[in-house]
DNA sequence: CTTTCATTTCAATGTCTCTTGAGATATTGA
DNA sequence: TCAATATCTCAAGAGACATTGAAATGAAAG
């Protein structure tokens, strides 16, 4: 992951129906969730909907196959562990002992 | 960190001047920098600088003590950690045996 | 106390983003 | 093929955000 892509997935992220999304598809595991269920879950009308899953797709952070009439999404795992290690990176220059984040130890 | 905070969070990263600053300061460690080398090291102006630097001491993602003439900028490290715990919350509810991120193990 | 340095505030401008509603597209089953 | 279901596309309008440059504030040093 690079700046760029950190960007995208950020902006992505930064929207409350987006980073429902996202977090309803972590929580349903590598399975997913046909668009329909993430709809009525959220309250969010399919022109809405539509225009938030192409967008986080975009941005790599989820992924889609269709099955049979619906279309089911899943997290993009990688994509999201990727961003976590990339806001990380070079964490106090590479001296742990002065590195709150691994004493806090709750990543 | 609850949902309106992340989404403050993430809105506050989602910005490339914001992400550069939060990541130098990540890599400075807690000791953090004076705003004056900050804004150096990214050729920003002052104002913007200020602007942004406004913008992520209210999102909670650093902060700011006076030294001197000038003002040193810390990252917050619990705030990040916290942004981080939340996205991956509940992941694949709570059945680890599926869940491709502990699978990684690269987070 | 005055000068100097560092940072902040302000208003104006241009750009990007989200939502809405109507219509289009694709897939399945009768 | 026809009808039903599921999802996508598009354009328009309202709102939010970043940048700029100039001026103002604040703290520290001489």
């Amino acid at each position: 992951m690079d700046e760029p892509q950190a960007l995208t997935a950020l902006s992505a992220l930064s929207q409350e129906t987006r980073l429902r999304i996202v977090r309803l598809l972590v929580m349903a595991g590598p399975g997913g969730m046909p668009a329909g269920s993430i709809g009525d879950e959220l309250g969010a009308s399919s022109s809405r909907l539509s225009f938030h899953l192409t967008h986080l797709e975009h941005a790599g952070l989820i992924q889609s196959r269709r099955e049979g009439r619906s279309i089911r999404y899943s997290a993009a795992y990688e994509a999201l562990s990727g961003l976590i290690a990339f806001l990380m990176r070079d964490c106090c220059q590479g001296r742990p002992e002065t590195c709150p984040p691994a004493a806090l130890g709750n990543i």
